[in-house]
DNA sequence: ATATATACATTCATCCATGTATGTATAGGG
DNA sequence: CCCTATACATACATGGATGAATGTATATAT
């Protein structure tokens, strides 16, 4: 075989990340050797030294290619015409969770990501760059959350920065917990009952106020 | 150098244990080699294949060295003589995050296993492992809420399996978060309330209630 | 007091992953 | 129609980690 058309190139482009994808599930990204994941994609190392440096370019852009597409969802809370910025918020949250129980690629993801990854060495970078697209996101949902008091639908002295802090904990941690134990709970089910108990926490709770 | 004292022997098994802790924070568990920790350690790898019998096997020594000692300030919730179950249940969320923000090793040794280590292969068996752990203190904590139930400190018809679902989540949401990016909030100083705000959830919220 | 098991250090053989260098057939531009 | 950059495959050199084998000096039991 030889050359391809760019269009086939491309092609196999992908099937080198999708063959990542699954060998980093299954061996764990230090582990998997670029053999492995050369005869997986039905290719040869060659061909993948050739699209990518090296592993961890590899892992790079398989990280990037399942960037979020829940984005837009997330940013639809941060416009200040949106009536009902608490509505988009619980959407976004819900979504999430449900998205992470039903969707195989995105679990399969942020499987990789917490429990078949070192961030070291090289990786660290990844983690860095998460680190910052994640204050990126706090800084979107503290303009959600504003909006949202601005309507009346969070108190007035609520103490958004511990509320975002908070929501990203719950977040975060209901999902780990369920990839770690996927039998422990129904997440795809009791998503919304988790989420609003949060958000009912948000207005009840006599704490996660300002002090003055 | 020979044959030292039993005594002396147990001293370089811990000095061996010490040194992987270092390590595997620096390198990672799959990158960090015996020589690395053997050097680190002021032996040779010798010394580390004559105690343990690879490197999974010092790197389950290890976990289980830091037992979390935290266990018998959880049980006590368990015990039905206890008046304030859920007084010792606060004691002990509140203890265990500060003790991850204030304590270097355990602080180390939870994010070598959210960030420096590949659950996979051999080390699998400490998923199963910790699975199983955290399988046993669900019930304890199942314990601990009924508790509090029949001292009227929680509601009658709450889901206790969902509250401790939403307890572990929470747990382990805030501190992996914080591990992720420790500037993004105070830990020690916002624990408290961050688990008022759960603990009144509970009682608060209309939702974790059974449906009939 | 001696023998033996112990607690390591040292050496060796092997393997495997990586990176690079080289080969090669073709797509696509002039 | 030809030339060259492209898109890989193949071959090679290297290094580092592992595990086992061997060496060795001394606790310790008898």
């Amino acid at each position: 075989m030889a050359r391809r058309t760019k269009a086939e190139a491309q092609e196999t482009r992908a099937q080198i990340l999708d063959a990542a994808e699954q060998v980093f599930y299954r061996k764990g990204v230090l582990s998997a050797s670029l053999n492995d994941i050369a005869s997986e994609a039905g290719v040869t190392r060659g061909a993948i030294y050739w699209h990518f440096k090296n592993k961890h370019d590899v892992f790079m852009a398989m990280a990037d290619r399942r960037r979020l597409p829940m984005e837009a969802l997330a940013q639809r809370g941060e416009d200040s015409n949106e009536p009902d910025p608490l509505g988009r918020l619980r959407e976004f949250m819900v979504y999430l969770l449900q998205q992470v129980a039903r969707d195989p690629h995105q679990r399969r993801v942020f499987e990789i990501m917490f429990q078949k990854c070192e961030f070291t060495g090289e990786n660290e970078a990844l983690l860095v760059r998460q680190r910052e697209a994640c204050r990126e996101a706090v800084q979107g949902l503290s303009t959600t959350f504003r909006n949202a008091v601005a309507r009346g639908q969070l108190p007035l002295n609520l103490d958004i920065g511990k509320a975002v802090t908070l929501f990203h904990s719950l977040l975060t941690g209901l999902v780990m917990y369920w990839l770690f134990d996927p039998q422990a709970f129904d997440l795809e089910a009791c998503a919304g009952e988790y989420v609003d108990t949060y958000l009912h926490g948000l207005s009840a709770t006599p704490f996660l106020r300002h002090s003055p």
